[in-house]
DNA sequence: ATAGACTATAAGACTTTACATATATACTTA
DNA sequence: TAAGTATATATGTAAAGTCTTATAGTCTAT
């Protein structure tokens, strides 16, 4: 249950409210990670009742009271100690795969909808990482005209170096996908698809690696 | 719920049972889609209960008796409707890319050791594609040679087209997975895993898209 | 001889995630 | 004025998937 260090990794940039961490989630890590609301306050209970998060009662006068949570020092240390642990193996599941596994009951009109429908979620999403991308340079450019040139300014730098990282990985990723779907589009046009054509692509790829 | 669709397609094959789905799944599919033993079982008599597959008991002496499934009418309309609808989003949720997104908590070390351990993952996942498309084309030469030049060979052939092409879906992503780590362990040795080299790759990167 | 792996099915408990709903107030838009 | 959106927390429930254990015999290797 990885939640519930994601949870503590934010909570080491700031202290946050449930409400907070669902947006937060929303705007940074949405593209690899979705946690749902419920999920999220009934994770921030158990990490206070395992003391690696407390909260003080913040009173508002329009809207309900927040709970402002903050990690506690064995929160940190329980965080640091996963952090450097392997990653846990993902178990792919992915719908498209199956359906391609039976191209061979799909037919070409039914083949290139599929394929159509996907390529276009495929380049939503890489339209929107670069939208993120251009919102982080925004932000980044303006925080750093206010920051100077201190310790402050190295220490935002540097954070922004992970949410980064995972935009690169989001961007490599979806552009390997759309290179892959726009490839079998237009061999299942040209009548292509067959399994001699296919082995030969994976013969040039597998021989690269 | 895609597990009902791929026994179900699985199915259109040849009649299997229980046992025999649990491990077509790990020698086909595995790499895109796992499945437990239990819920095979279920999923199985949730289909029979649906009217969508049927089976019949096979006597043995030596082992417990089979229940041989086969799919129905109806289970193949469903089957074929279902494959021409576009594919459901898949939520991503990469344990990887949420401790990266921590990197500027994790350090030098613990980022070398959290990336080799993921590339060796990813390296050895390349080498089961290459064993896999090795037995693949070892046993088609062989059902080939058997099948000589008649329709039977031509259905064959065009069976193999959809686990080809989710084989080459997973060389390609596995592919990028393994560049993009390779990167970052190469500028993370240099000391170059700074926020404004991350942002002119990106910018590489999205120009390009 | 004994431990482990293979064939075959199945139930039980548990975890994780998703979806719906409840409460309560303020603000905006049609 | 009604509907929708935003703030804020919380419970109930269902679906989907995992893990464990049970039964029962065969075969292989140490």
């Amino acid at each position: 249950m990885s939640l519930r260090y994601a949870i503590l990794g934010f909570l080491t940039i700031r202290p946050f409210s449930g409400y907070d961490i669902k947006r937060y989630f929303d705007n940074s890590v949405r593209h690899f990670w979705s946690a749902d609301q419920a999920a999220i306050y009934r994770t921030l209970a158990d990490l206070e009742k395992d003391q690696l998060v407390g909260h003080e009662r913040v009173e508002q006068q329009t809207r309900p009271d927040r709970k402002l949570y903050r990690i506690t020092p064995a929160g940190v240390a329980e965080l640091d100690a996963w952090l450097v642990l392997p990653a846990a193996a993902v178990v792919r599941r992915e719908p498209l795969l199956l359906k391609l596994f039976f191209t061979n009951r799909l037919g070409g009109e039914g083949l290139s909808a599929v394929i159509d429908a996907e390529l276009a979620a495929v380049e939503a999403q890489l339209a929107e990482y670069k939208g993120i991308l251009e919102s982080i340079e925004h932000d980044r450019a303006e925080v750093l005209q206010q920051l100077g040139d201190g310790d402050a300014a190295e220490g935002y730098r540097k954070v922004l170096v992970g949410p980064l990282i995972t935009l690169t990985n989001g961007v490599r990723i979806g552009v390997a996908y759309r290179d892959w779907l726009r490839g079998l589009a237009q061999a299942s046009e040209q009548g292509a698809l067959t399994d001699s054509a296919m082995l030969a692509e994976l013969h040039r790829l597998v021989d690269d690696v």
